[in-house]
DNA sequence: TGACGTGTCAAACAAATGTTTGAATCTTGT
DNA sequence: ACAAGATTCAAACATTTGTTTGACACGTCA
């Protein structure tokens, strides 16, 4: 990481606090939701003095709206919608491609795997920073997915029944994270979300989703 | 000088302002969570003093507790696992009566709309409730669906693809109120779960579901 | 009737918490 | 080196909120 020519690890950066505070704030955020999370717990995780928030962001709700955007761009920069996978390969693939990079940026176990359940706390309890975030970064992935399934179901991207069959592929994905708490519970050894675990899942999502596709499949006539 | 001898605003029933607090406090504590809900609101709405909730729940963790029970059971009594279908019903027409009741159960409009938000929030944030509603409400119910998938694929219950297989069918249902505020942003006029749309989104489910579960099916040998 | 238990009420209490403040410390440009 | 601005710090402030308190009203029963 290359950062400004002067070195100074001891003193202060400017910036420093700043990021610590995102960081410690996105932790916080994550675990204990926007409203039981405390200012002064963050501060303490990050190293700063209590008004470090105030100082840096205004306050703790516009803190919170620069923890989501920045948690938001850092994973989907980790885990790209393809995965880079080249935009002629096969449909089905590219369908493989969407769920394991959606798995993986909802399960990730990185220093950012708060982004998960940030994201996961927005579903339930929506902030005005969600707004935004659909229209700038959402939107662009479910249209990227509506227009690999209206491709394998050989339907117009705007045909209602792709809308539906896209809800089914994603809604697979994000069971795992939102239902955590029941399937923990249901079955407790085989809820360890590790990289083959994902790798399976992933498997079994694709496979059951191109079964479904398949029916759905609009004859040319 | 006595201002309240006069007048006798409300009679005395012992058991009428504690069941009005459940239904206050379920309606508060879907809205805001239990964290951000407060007394005061609760007690408000219920026309009840401030002191109300410690005098007839101790605190307000029980309160929440008595809440989460007492909703999911009067949603399941509305809402049965199957819809009083016969238990010899053909697998397929069991598994569209399990995947409408269930959203019926999430969508549920009445009186006790709350416990729908309420099971959602505790998905996020597990409270010490979840785990005797999950062995004695949710586990039954997860091996009904387990059966039902079962006797479509031919497989033992035991079998690992009948588990995941019985995950793909809930999580198609639970999508749509854990992601709403997603699906509403991206789609504002097709968000609306009157119960024409939740019997499209059934069949839906059921027609995709079932064409993949087809496609798992064990021949036998 | 009159004492007792139940339920309700307004007010107060105590703790947590977001925010502000004013001084102290550090950085930077000249 | 010096001054001005940026940043940090400890302490205090103001508000919210769960809980407690003691008085009051009402029904019950000896």
């Amino acid at each position: 990481m290359k950062l400004k020519s002067e070195i100074k690890p001891a003193e202060p950066n400017p910036d420093e606090t700043r990021q610590m505070l995102l960081e410690a704030a996105g932790e916080v955020f994550a675990e204990a939701g926007f409203r039981n999370a405390t200012v002064r717990e963050i501060c303490r995780r990050a190293g700063a003095n209590i008004a470090a928030v105030n100082y840096h962001f205004g306050d703790k709700e516009r803190l919170y709206s620069e923890v989501l955007r920045y948690s938001h761009g850092k994973t989907l920069e980790k885990y790209p919608p393809l995965l880079g996978l080249a935009e002629n390969a096969p449909p089905e693939k590219k369908l493989r491609a969407f769920v394991l990079s959606l798995l993986l940026r909802i399960f990730d176990t990185g220093p950012t795997s708060w982004h998960g359940r940030l994201m996961a706390r927005e579903m339930i309890e929506p902030s005005a920073a969600l707004d935004s975030l659909v229209e700038e970064r959402i939107r662009p992935m479910a249209a990227q997915l509506s227009k690999i399934v209206a491709e394998i179901l050989n339907r117009p991207v705007t045909d209602e029944c792709v809308r539906l069959c896209a809800f089914s592929v994603v809604s697979q994905c994000t069971f795992y994270k939102h239902c955590n708490p029941v399937v923990m519970r249901l079955f407790p050894k085989q809820s360890e979300m590790d990289a083959a675990a994902i790798e399976q899942i992933a498997d079994h999502i694709t496979k059951f989703s191109l079964a479904a596709l398949k029916s759905f499949i609009e004859k040319k006539r």
